[in-house]
DNA sequence: CACAATACTAAGCAATTGCTTAGCTTAATA
DNA sequence: TATTAAGCTAAGCAATTGCTTAGTATTGTG
């Protein structure tokens, strides 16, 4: 009975995460995400209800895309070394047009700290610590690790991926490759 | 002849400094400024120009204030127990109110990012690099490391330290602390 | 005291923000 | 083919943005 719309929703989410990504929440308005999605306000509104709904969606939509590397970590049986392993596929993750974006959660995250939403907040966090177990999983797969050795390195490869996300924004290849070859070395 | 300024520019860049500090460049509007820094725009734009002005002036009172730790770095001959003690101190030194804020700095390159204006960025990854000769200088007082060895590690230090001004606001103490303990174990 | 130079107050500027709405097209059903 | 429920266009909303300006207050000097 009634109009079909002409937009994918799917697409323009695909479209709106990568804005988000490059420019963070605060510095994409709705004008910018109307020409990069390609739809109207109108579309935009009442497809996801506010500009904070388009960024959830991304959101949702930036953990389907990066599944694919987090998927091959959950599925590593080799310890440590496919940990590392993650640490240069999210690399080639980040990387667009030769420019590094970061992770859009970490870039959120540091955007917006304890200013930001709380249901968004828990959200970002859920998302860290879910990587985190992953860590520990593939950590506990090596060996003789105590307990208390494992939560500590756990803790330390979460700050080491937070510390890549920011660097490579202004290191350039070589710099982030030692900085991840460093890394590994006492693990 | 004229009337006196009523306010001292060191005094209310400090209260500017640690607005931007907390909610980042675009997150800070004039009248926040206006209310924190408890003087009218107008002064604002006559001391500083424009609020870019005064996020500069801001950067330079940030560096003022952090100088005390890079300073005691600077002076350090006991090599890499010397740079651990740096990632200490900055946790410290970005506490407030048991709030991790970060580092200025690094929030800022993260919030910019390429979208920064250049002359600010160029401020902000000379910054960067002097920390990294810092890092250099107490790697060399540690015997025998060679030339190739000593970048590497500077390149994996100031990653660490990134991902500690980034972890510290979603990390405890405990996890802070151990990061770093691990981050030193091979140097 | 009067002058002149600067600072302060507060109102107001155009532009942009997130969001809404009135009026139209579109399309599947009866 | 007429109806009707939904989508689309584009104009417009109040609030906020960075910044300016007109008018007034304060000061040291002649």
């Amino acid at each position: 009975m009634a109009r079909k719309k002409q937009y994918i929703e799917q697409e323009v989410l695909e479209k709106a995460m990568s804005l988000f990504w490059r420019n963070g929440y605060e510095n994409t308005s709705v004008r910018m995400l109307e020409k990069e999605m390609g739809i109207n306000q109108f579309s935009i509104y009442a497809s996801f209800g506010s500009k904070q709904g388009v960024f959830l969606e991304s959101i949702n939509t930036y953990k389907k895309k990066i599944h694919s590397i987090t998927h091959k970590l959950e599925k590593t049986q080799n310890g440590v070394a496919g940990i590392k392993q993650y640490f240069y596929d999210f690399l080639e993750f980040s990387e667009e047009n030769n420019v590094c974006k970061g992770c859009l959660i970490t870039n959120t995250v540091n955007e917006l700290g304890q200013n930001a939403d709380p249901m968004l907040m828990t959200e970002l966090t859920k998302f860290a610590n879910d990587i985190k177990q992953l860590f520990k999983k593939n950590l506990k797969q090596d060996s003789k690790k105590d307990m208390e050795t494992i939560e500590s390195e756990s803790n330390y490869l979460m700050t080491s991926i937070l510390g890549i996300s920011v660097a490579s924004k202004i290191f350039n290849k070589k710099q982030l490759e030692d900085a991840i070859e460093t890394a590994f070395k006492n693990l």
